[in-house]
DNA sequence: TGGTAATAGTTGAAAATGTAACTAACAACC
DNA sequence: GGTTGTTAGTTACATTTTCAACTATTACCA
């Protein structure tokens, strides 16, 4: 199994991108899956309600990047579990507002501070410097 | 819709990486899906195939990180359109080799051509220093 | 040697995702 | 005011992925 070909998949971004995002993001996985049986759709939901407060499922589509099925359902699983709330919208009945109970609250909570813990370790691997550029690269590279 | 948590997604890195992959891989797909109908999971099996020149199926999930069902689908679907072989491996019976049939190799010869290009297109989006950090920096987290 | 454990790879069922068609509400235009 | 088009969100169905169980082969070891 030697190297043939001069193409090097370690630099082609998309694919390192993947590999990255795929490894740091299992271990945050085995913390919401293993604490709350959430999904990937899911914990990005609830973030985004915790730090917006109120936001429809449109508004949820567009800041997390995600298509309407995949929020729709989230929000159902959520709504389920009574981490969150549909409430009318008074203007345009086409829209729900959405908002956290008390018990989302709690589990966003918890799940920030793994975020974060998660989010150190990750980065003692790097300098100040890399984690500088990195963010504003990914940033960079988010926007289609 | 405004912001009401002081913790900022737009620093975690998971979830940074999982946008840009994401967003960074959408045009790329276009083009494998568009062209031959694949899979991501088969145009990494073809890739690695086509760079190892030989491998087997073990190898492929310890080199792109796959689990060994996906890899294993994967070689099936490229098996049936007749851009891979299988051939015994002599010493161990439970492996075989991999390896890409001229057909196979035109097809990742071709996707090749793309694929600089794309990364052509994303890269103009960053400077030259970023670019050479962040292809160290996503190697570095690509390792568990 | 024989019996147990480990490994490479496949398969089937369940879960998740993607796609397209759908409903309900609003907008715009005549 | 009624027809047509648009938008927010849901649902049904097909495709993919995941998880666990399975086969076949080799390794280990008493």
């Amino acid at each position: 199994m030697t190297q043939k070909d001069d193409f090097d998949l370690r630099e082609f971004l998309p694919y390192l991108l993947n590999q990255a995002a795929e490894i740091s993001s299992q271990s945050f996985q085995r913390i919401y899956k293993g604490r709350y049986g959430m999904l990937r759709t899911e914990w990005r939901v609830l973030f985004h309600l915790a730090i917006f407060e109120r936001m429809t499922a449109k508004d949820i589509c567009e800041k997390a990047i995600m298509h309407k099925t995949k929020v729709s359902r989230a929000v159902q699983r959520l709504e389920q579990r009574r981490y969150l709330q549909r409430k009318p919208h008074e203007k345009d009945r086409r829209h729900e507002w959405l908002t956290l109970t008390s018990q989302g609250r709690a589990v966003y909570e918890d799940l920030r501070a793994h975020a974060r813990q998660h989010d150190q370790v990750l980065m003692q691997k790097l300098s100040t410097e890399e984690i500088t550029v990195l963010r504003r690269v990914l940033n960079a590279l988010s926007r289609p």
